[in-house]
RNA sequence: GGGCGCUUCGCAUAGCGGCAAUUGCAUCUGGCUGUAGACCAGACGUCUUUAUGACUACGGGGGUUCGAGUCCCUCAGCGCCCA
């Protein structure tokens, strides 16, 4: 089980303080959740993770079922135990998969819209590689091109094999160019799984509903409305968030509204360091997102001057640190720019760690000194 | 002294009469928000009214041809072999 305790509102925004307990220790919330996905926040060990000063991570239902398998993580003690890390862990259920590899992948797009598209997913429509039915969803593993049935049985079943501390409804995060009759009929069914979930879990885990209705208001609201009014721990906000930022703030205040004040809210995969205040703002206490680990493959540092493409040439003969102004290993045990340049471009694996480790612990910190603006009434 | 071979966009390569010309690396740009992806995409001779456009280009010079990076002659540089 978890508590989850309120201990400031801002005056200024919706912004709250608070105190997460779980069976794997306390989050001070608002907290940066990194990602995890096949059990390992990729190119760091666990205690490489630990000194990044993250509080709690995600890792996935879906991956972990194709690989190794629940009951592999099971037989391991759970999932902190398999992965030698003692933090509270959520799961995803699988329901962004049900996205990234159907219609995100035949259209070629995130959950953010970025260029508009003419294309439209219309009611009946169904993505190229999974079958979408009210029992759940038919994959394909990519690992092998097996099919692997995956609905909020399944899910739950799973993720209380995995024995994370917080575990997710199963969902469908539709994607931002399907239309409204999708969209609401997608989300009934959703609510029609979340009541599934509430239902198939025998265990103490926390479950945490997941709302979803895309860009629409009425939608969005009622989804709030039908979640929020579910028994569940917690509630996790999901689905697009359109195709700029103050489209997300708008469906975050119609959603907050609707939610419980005193239980957790967790917002899915949003984190750019911009979107942080704002969504912070808006009375998120938890939020995960893949883009520190991510660019940090990609050889992108998140510095206090922004970002920097440490590929590029002219860091080569920089003798700088990352971020001068940064505390963290890397950045104050001397190494530079030029080397982690000259790492990237010999393709070294080394620079990956170097950089994901930076960019978690320059997250963390920065979500340290938001709450503490919240502390100070600045936020 | 003689013989053979090589010289193409930063480097390395392809090309064997219709070519602004292949591929890799490098370089630069763009993308990535509940991670299949240490990834993907684009540009890479110059110019402009960005086009089934102009100009300049495959070591230098000359020639054959409607047309030459491609064939011939010659010069230069590099390499190998025989003296």
């Amino acid at each position: 089980m978890i508590t989850f305790k309120v201990i400031k509102k801002s005056r200024k925004s919706k912004a709250r303080l608070g105190v997460l307990k779980t069976p794997h220790g306390t989050v001070q919330t608002p907290a940066f959740v990194p990602v995890a996905t096949q059990a390992a926040v990729k190119a760091m060990t666990s205690e490489d993770v630990l000194r990044t000063n993250t509080q709690m991570l995600i890792t996935n239902t879906f991956h972990l079922h194709i690989r190794p398998g629940e009951k592999t993580v099971k037989a391991a003690g759970g999932i902190q135990k398999f992965m030698n890390l003692p933090k509270p862990f959520m799961t995803d259920s699988g329901g962004f998969q049900v996205f990234s590899l159907g219609f995100g992948k035949d259209f070629g797009m995130g959950k953010m819209l970025k260029n508009k598209s003419a294309e439209q997913i219309t009611t009946g429509q169904q993505p190229k590689l999974l079958k979408i039915s009210e029992r759940g969803v038919l994959f394909r593993a990519y690992t092998d091109g097996r099919e692997m049935f995956l609905g909020p049985k399944e899910s739950i079943r799973i993720q209380e094999a995995l024995g994370a501390d917080i575990i997710l409804a199963f969902d469908e995060c539709t994607s931002p160019i399907a239309d409204h009759e999708y969209t609401k009929r997608s989300m009934e069914r959703t609510h029609r799984w979340a009541d599934v979930c509430l239902r198939e879990k025998k265990s103490r885990q926390a479950l945490y509903g997941i709302v979803q209705g895309g860009k629409f208001k009425d939608l969005r609201i009622a989804s709030a409305k039908f979640i929020g009014s579910r028994p569940f721990d917690g509630f996790a906000i999901g689905g697009e968030f359109g195709d700029d930022k103050k489209i997300m703030t708008k469906m975050l205040r119609w959603v907050m509204q609707e939610l419980p004040e005193e239980k957790p809210r967790h917002l899915l995969g949003i984190g750019y360091l911009e979107d942080m205040p704002k969504i912070i703002a808006e009375g998120v206490d938890t939020f995960d997102c893949i883009v520190p680990t991510h660019y940090a493959r990609r050889g992108v540092a998140f510095t206090s001057v922004g970002e920097l493409n440490m590929m590029n040439t002219k860091f080569l003969n920089d003798r700088k640190p990352l971020d001068p102004k940064c505390g963290c290993e890397v950045c104050a045990n001397g190494y530079t720019r030029s080397y982690i340049t000259h790492l990237l471009k010999a393709r070294e694996i080394t620079p990956l760690r170097l950089l994901t480790f930076h960019n978690l612990f320059f997250f963390n910190q920065y979500v340290a000194s938001l709450r503490d603006a919240v502390r100070r009434g600045k936020l």
